[in-house]
RNA sequence: GGAGAGGUGCGAGAGUGGCCGAAUCGGACUCACUGCUAAUGAGUUGACUUGGGAGACCGGGUCCGGGGGUUCAAAUCCCCCCCUCUCCGCCA
């Protein structure tokens, strides 16, 4: 969410910042006549309720004094008047309401550098690491399900049996790979961030203030008897940690990482390019989370980019950083740098890590904040991203890794977190 | 799951219908005293919102776990929910 100060303080440059991302004017502008019709409601609501509060306390003072006729005719006028006063609390409640529905499809503001663009095609290739496209010609590329099936760790037909399409079932050494890349993306962070085992269910108000339950958002499983959610992501979890708190400047910055499986509906998204590992319901992830200070945010954004990056760097993975345009940010980012690795059997780039800078707009609705050491409150900045996201890292390694005996050689950082160099499968 | 007790400001903790945004103690901060520290004394110290003011500030409204209700008036009474503790049951 963002302030409703903006609208009101500063509507032209609000407008036009929230026009980089999209956004209807339209809609800006009926949040600022719904963020102004409920500072004149409040005024009325306050009033009324001020001729209440009077009276009620010169009720209170004729009784002590003795004087109980006055009291009850005083009594009986008020108790006349009060159910205006309700009526008028009445509609502030539902300009209220109206104003929190119009403001919740406002998405943050985007960085003022960010590159102008209206999608996926307009983003900026930032960097190319590690990928050289000599390396993939002369030779067959398979894509990893095959790979994977043939050598016996991985086994899509079993997993639809018992889940449906899109969940994965690893076995044998697929399945060591992929506790050792946890522990190894784990290992890897471990001097910057605090390891968190949190709850993988949690409170639709905890993941609601996150702004991952939203009409737009119906990306999270529920369960059926409870209102209790399983996790989308682990920065659900991260960020809502602190959520109501008032932490201590000192106490900046958090940085915490998770290791949480993760669940996602994904409606309607199976096809061709949901194959093997691409795209799951049901997959497992390092996330780092942030919360800092304001003046912090972009040092440690570029810190959180650079952390997310380093896993690929030591597995020896080619990857690009790409900066999403203006119309492709995500909802509640203000800026996103996407990490992709290069999946030479599949022959496209997939994206393993998400970096975003979110700024207040969590806390704001998650009510986090900070005390200054000179005293203000103000709320705090939050940032996201993968610290490794396992199937998609996991299907490189198959598919980087595959000699011509259709073995597969895991590069040498994780050799000691899977115990085998070379996963041979059980032939 | 059953029975009981509780949830109050940064912390402890009082407050059972009006004089309570809230005693008291502790913490933190400021000032005074002091060669420094300590000790002592005085003072300050919640959030949100709305209006006035350039601002320091000043006025109003809301908030005592969350939501509803009763009443002229609710931290206080009633209902629902969440959480914590004790006992019982169950259990990895």
């Amino acid at each position: 969410m963002i302030d409703t100060r903006l609208l009101l303080d500063d509507f032209d440059e609000t407008a036009r910042r929230l026009a980089r991302k999209g956004v209807d004017i339209a809609l800006v502008d009926e949040c600022r006549r719904l963020a102004e019709a409920r500072r004149a409601q409040i005024r009325l609501v306050d009033a009324g309720r001020q001729e209440m509060n009077a009276g009620s306390s010169d009720v209170g003072a004729l009784m002590r004094a003795g004087r109980k006729e006055e009291a009850d005719a005083l009594r009986l006028d008020l108790s006349a008047r009060r159910a205006n006063v309700e009526a008028l609390e009445r509609e502030l409640r539902r300009v209220e309401a109206d104003l929190d529905d119009a403001m919740a499809r406002l998405p943050n503001l985007p960085a003022d550098d960010v590159p102008e663009g209206r999608s996926e095609d307009d983003n900026v290739i930032l960097r190319t690491v590690g990928y050289d496209p000599d390396r993939y010609g002369g030779r067959e590329w398979l894509p990893h399900w095959e790979i994977a099936e043939r050598l016996g760790i991985l086994d899509a037909e079993r997993a639809a049996k018992l889940s449906g399409t899109m969940f994965a079932l690893l076995k044998g050494d697929g399945a060591r790979l992929l506790r050792g890349l946890t522990a190894f993306a784990l290992d890897l962070h471990r001097d910057s961030y605090e390891e968190i085992v949190p709850p993988h269910v949690v409170r639709g108000e905890v993941i609601a203030k996150t702004g991952h339950l939203t009409k737009f958002d119906t990306q999270a499983y529920r369960l059926r008897d409870d209102d209790l959610w399983l996790l989308p992501t682990g920065e659900v979890a991260l960020v809502g940690l602190h959520q109501g708190e008032i932490l201590a400047e000192a106490d900046l910055p958090l940085r915490y990482m998770a290791y949480t499986t993760c669940w996602r509906r994904e409606a309607g998204a199976a096809g061709k390019e949901t194959r093997g590992m691409q795209r799951l319901h049901e997959f497992h992830k390092v996330e780092l989370v942030k919360l800092c200070k304001p003046e912090d945010g972009e040092a440690e954004f570029h810190a959180l980019v650079a952390d997310a990056a380093r896993p690929l760097e030591v597995l020896g993975l080619p990857y690009r950083v790409v900066e999403l345009c203006s119309g492709d940010l995500t909802f509640s980012a203000s800026r996103v740098y996407d990490l992709e690795v290069y999946s030479p059997g599949v022959g496209r780039w997939l994206e393993v890590s998400s970096i975003s800078l979110v700024t207040d707009f969590q806390s704001r609705r998650g009510q986090i904040r900070f005390r200054r050491d000179g005293g203000g409150v103000e709320f705090v900045y939050a940032l996201n991203g993968s610290g490794l996201a396992t199937p998609r890292v996991w299907a490189a390694i198959v598919e980087h890794g595959l000699t011509a005996d259709g073995t597969v050689v895991l590069p040498p950082a994780l050799a000691a977190y899977v115990g085998v160099d070379t996963l041979r499968g059980r032939a």
